[in-house]
DNA sequence: TCTGGGGTCCTAGGACCC
DNA sequence: TCTGGGGTCCTAGGACCC
């Protein structure tokens, strides 16, 4: 058997635990009202009850709840939080995996001795878990990962939700399709449109009718998925890894100078992350979406690794002027794909004695900054807005 | 009501090869 | 003269999730 554990209104809720002015009122974590272009991160169950919801644009937020407490996100505290929390799983189970900074799957195959029954588990946990952090948790029983993952959503907040093994298709059928995870607003669309409304109607249809018209994989994903069986997503190894930085801006982007400020700074932040977490890459991506949303990338693999920010930048700024097309720019990005472990550069050719200087000292200013986060170190074109940038740790929901 | 940021996986089409 | 069938790798875009 499987738990899946959902952290209730995570943002929210550590926000009314470390400030107990705003315990049960709305509170609401994301960008502040006034700013263009914001939306909302995480809405505590007080303020859904005005109908505020997670990515829902700032100013809507604002109108539906004016009264609503409004909290930049604190991604720092948050994760160490829900570093207590994960800690506290295992002493449940040696196979505990954690899906994101609130969600985590816990394998109970051989704990019932010490723990008695599946059920009693869940709420041992639930238990443990407000004992020693003061937050709810939502949780999911069930025989599959699949199953428990959309179970720990039944009965939100501090609920428990349990599907008997055998009960796992009959449990999916009392679902509405757009319940079904993984089926999102496109997929139900092309779904209706082939007269397929309900699990049931899914039921009935043949696994090839399906492939045909969502793809194989998503087909054969979808099949399973309405017969409550585990979906191959949750188990294998992640084939590839990235790690990506991207920024909407409040007014749309034109001028050259800015745009290469903000290229700049998007390199420095995939850099240093690159560096902190210990990965190499040799693909480059960078995205564009211009003011009416239309959005575009474009990618590059070279024979080298990116040895430096700086490194970093010149390929982005190549990248960006082979695509550019000159209108009003809403949102940059820059990520590095294929990620390899390991930093040591080896030696990349005879010719790099400026990117391993560079590389070098870049190495230092991180370690400054890790030691403290605070230190007001960065390139003098950057300096203007570092003030901002230091207190926009960004939202995740 | 104009729509964040960070990810993963899949697909279609082109390049290239045998 | 206008054409096979297989395979792999890469890129751009799309869908989805938290």
């Amino acid at each position: 058997m499987f738990l899946h554990v959902d952290l209730d209104a995570f943002f929210a809720s550590v926000e009314q635990l470390d400030n107990p002015d705003f315990l049960g009122k709305p509170v609401i974590v994301g960008a502040i009202p006034g700013h263009k272009r914001g939306v909302v991160s995480t809405a505590s169950y007080e303020a859904r009850k005005f109908g505020v919801h997670s990515a829902m644009p700032i100013d809507q937020a604002y109108r539906l709840c004016p009264q609503g407490i409004y909290l930049p996100s604190n991604m720092r505290r948050y994760r160490e939080k829900s570093h207590q929390v994960m800690a506290i799983f295992g002493e449940f189970s040696p196979d505990v995996q954690q899906m994101s900074i609130d969600e985590t799957f816990i394998d109970l195959t051989g704990t019932q001795r010490l723990f008695g029954p599946p059920e009693e588990t869940a709420q041992l946990v639930k238990k443990r878990v407000l004992e020693a952090t003061g937050l709810t948790v939502s949780v999911g029983l069930a025989s599959n990962r699949y199953v428990a993952k959309i179970a720990s959503g039944m009965s939100k907040p501090d609920g428990f939700f349990y599907v008997p093994i055998g009960q796992e298709q009959a449990f999916m059928e009392s679902l509405p399709l757009k319940k079904v995870w993984g089926v999102g607003e496109k997929t139900l669309a092309k779904l209706y449109s082939h007269g397929i409304h309900t699990v049931q109607d899914a039921l009935k249809t043949p696994l090839s009718v399906l492939e045909g018209f969502l793809g194989e994989a998503s087909g054969q994903f979808f099949y399973k998925a309405v017969r409550g069986m585990e979906a191959a997503t949750f188990r294998e190894a992640p084939h590839s890894r990235s790690i990506s930085a991207e920024n909407t801006y409040e007014e749309n982007l034109t001028d050259r100078y800015t745009i290469g400020t903000a290229l700049m700074d998007l390199s420095q932040n995939v850099m240093f992350r690159l560096m902190k977490e210990d990965w190499k890459s040799k693909t480059v991506c960078i995205k564009i979406r211009y003011y009416d949303f239309t959005t575009t990338s474009i990618q590059e693999t070279s024979q080298r690794y990116i040895a430096s920010a700086e490194d970093l930048f010149q390929r982005a700024t190549e990248l960006f002027d082979k695509r550019y097309n000159g209108r009003g720019i809403r949102l940059l990005g820059i990520g590095a794909m294929n990620l390899e472990p390991g930093q040591e550069l080896v030696q990349q050719d005879l010719f790099d004695f400026g990117q391993e200087r560079q590389h070098k000292l870049e190495e230092v200013v991180l370690q400054l900054k890790t030691k403290n986060p605070d230190l007001p170190i960065t390139k003098a074109r950057l300096l203007s807005k570092s003030a901002k940038a230091n207190a926009s740790e960004k939202g995740e929901d």
